[in-house]
DNA sequence: GAAAGTTGATATCAAATGGTATCAACTATT
DNA sequence: AATAGTTGATACCATTTGATATCAACTTTC
């Protein structure tokens, strides 16, 4: 059996599995679109359900050619309040919430129902995980 | 008094207004941003609130650097079932309601209920009008 | 009918963007 | 301690992208 979400890839061994290099793999990180495992040293390690979603983000800028700060933006769409399910009390200690240019887990939730949640984990930065679009996400929640 | 709907200055004039150049202008239509007015002679008329809508569109670019694709990626996330209130008839006549690449406006639409209607004065198209965030739309329509 | 402005299309340009190479400093494993 | 691999950061390169200029053909308006 494999665990999709496991980290076992290092940064150079995950690099070379894509063909691509290492600082793009950072960069990915920097800009917000993907947030790899960290072991407590600070080393990345990706999983497979990593690898997919990378490839994910560069085909939506080789081939659909949306530039990061685009792909941020759309990310930016996802209704996470209605998906982790936020109270009146959590939406007005959230800036994602009234903000509107970076996905949610940019932001450092200190007050509210996010605040000791794994964004890693969340369902909401999986949304975009494998490359499936958003829309069905809001398909979902707007029947 | 105004009509901010009034269609009343060429695309010269338009231009002018805004400071860029008539192909620009042509572009941003042709990349399915814009729906001018057109005259029955195909000549484009541009009301104040197609101006707001060009100007909104020149700061995504140029100043939260945004490219057209993902624009227009953006503008495909706008939920217009839930807006138009489709029928499941509509939907499944619809090629937008399965694609998530091109706003609504963008398809021609033979069968539903879009068949008739004029995109431009279309709430759906308006959305992104006055450079409101698509998100304030979502968090009206998911409380 | 002449002038002015529009249409679509093509070619071109400067700037920005994604990506890589490289660096010294640090960490882990042997 | 020594090797191998990581970290963040900076600088650089090639390509793409937004934007413009220009063109002949067609409309509108005077």
């Amino acid at each position: 059996m494999q665990d999709l979400d496991e980290p076992k890839y290092t940064i150079s061994t995950a690099a070379k599995l894509m063909g691509i290099s290492v600082p793009t793999l950072r960069m990915y990180e920097r800009e917000g679109l993907i947030i790899p495992y960290k072991k407590s040293s600070n080393q990345r390690l990706y999983s497979d359900r990593d690898i997919e979603r990378v490839m994910c983000i560069r085909k939506t800028i080789n081939e659909d050619k949306i530039n990061i700060e685009g792909i941020r933006r759309v990310l930016a769409l996802i209704p996470c309040w209605a998906i982790v399910k936020c109270t009146a009390g959590d939406r007005s200690n959230c800036e994602f919430y009234s903000g509107h240019t970076k996905p949610c887990w940019m932001i450092n939730h200190k007050k509210n129902i996010c605040k000791n949640k794994d964004c890693r984990t969340c369902e909401v930065y999986r949304s975009f995980g494998n490359c499936a679009s958003i829309k069905e996400k809001l398909k979902e929640l707007l029947p």
